[in-house]
DNA sequence: CATTGTGAACGCCTTCACAGCC
DNA sequence: GGCTGTGAAGGCGTTCACAATG
């Protein structure tokens, strides 16, 4: 089946794909055959509404009056994400936070694969964290095969970062992970996330100083008979 | 100076102020007396009008023609986020990811205090981990004092993830950060934002593999001359 | 004259509501 | 009858552009 061509999905719709991803894997293991919206909806904190309008997005997948096979849902939301092929990832810094996501059971689910790990502390360089030697960075550009379709992830400090993603950027990798706390520059074809801890540290201390400003909650209530 | 009453802060904004707070940090401590609006947009990866539109939801700390003066509008910031106060964090789930939460600068930077690390297997119980002892769970409500302003981290599987938070909100807790996969349920009251690296890689995967659907950047670039 | 603050225009996502289908 | 898919309406944040200002 060719891909449809050119629908663009909005990116709070592409945030939310994995999220019912996990629900329909937990569905499928468990057996159960249909889903209404609501269902899923409901299971992945969203509303109806906006599960239906996703969705909708990928195609016209659901049956009225039955709901969405579980199955067929979850096989076309895996490979609208890329999950039904494997992705390589390398880890740069591997601190406390390296050393976390290294082992981390969720990077190495979900078809992504951890191949190597980098650092420049000679202390660190050689050690096996799970299983896989810790390298120089310098050894970047013979490690990764297929670069474009790599994902680097960045976890070290805030100064190192932009060099560590330079070099990154250098050596052709597709996409960039950072969890370090500095904003980094990037030509525009190589991709960029951000995930910062202190940010949402201080959003909830914001949101705690100010109750007023606290937007509602999102699930789905009972609505009255 | 009484707060302003019920300016209501657009929730992108909010989580925009923690970078610009950490951008007039660095000019701060460089000594750098004012920031325009198009030099602290550049630094924080964002443009210039939303810049200006953001801090224009604090109040009119600009002057026109000259910017804005680096300490007294750090000095805002920090107070609309809270910094300029004390916030006690507790971490639930002493993992790889909890062991690094608790260790890093950036929790306890910024106001940001660990006061006590939680888990349930007996092995880790009564360990030291950055000279805090490692306690089990039921002792939560005995450590917290003023539960209302403590922020819990949660940091454990996504199967315990649940009982975790509502342990939490139990005693009391006011703000929940939960770095599991798990979907939490809460009573309203209870602010709670979610950390989670797998949506994070599996966006990053989407945007690979449907690159058409890419969004642009957001930094400004130089217009021509 | 550089730069702010802000109404207004715009674009985009969310929500509604219902026709259509099983 | 239950539920999907979707046009239309609504809401909200972003961007524009310019009058106001030190």
């Amino acid at each position: 089946m060719a891909e449809r061509y050119a629908r663009r999905i909005p990116e709070p719709t592409v945030v939310r794909l994995p999220l019912y991803q996990r629900v329909l894997l937990e569905l499928s293991a468990d057996g159960i055959p249909t889903v209404s919206s609501a269902e899923l909806a409901n299971a992945a904190g969203v509303n109806a509404a906006k599960v239906r309008k996703d969705l909708s997005h990928l195609g016209t997948y659901g049956t009225p009056g039955t709901g969405y096979d579980v199955n067929y849902l979850l096989g076309q939301v895996r490979h609208e994400l890329g999950l039904d092929q494997e992705w390589e990832v390398v880890i740069v810094g591997i601190g406390n936070l390296g050393h976390a996501l290294a082992h981390s059971q969720r990077f190495s689910t979900q078809n992504f694969r951890t191949v190597a790990l980098f650092d420049v502390d000679p202390a660190k360089i050689g050690k096996l964290v799970d299983e896989m030697p810790v390298r120089h960075i310098s050894e970047l550009e013979e490690v990764i095969t297929d670069a474009s379709r790599a994902i680097g992830v960045i976890a070290c400090p805030a100064s190192a970062a932009q060099d560590v993603c330079n070099r990154l950027v250098g050596a052709g990798i597709g996409a960039i992970l950072n969890f370090s706390p500095a904003i980094l520059t990037v030509a525009l074809p190589v991709l960029l996330r951000q995930v910062d801890f202190s940010v949402e540290l201080q959003a909830l201390a914001f949101y705690i100083v100010h109750p007023e400003a606290t937007v509602g909650s999102e699930a789905e209530s009972q609505p009255p008979p």
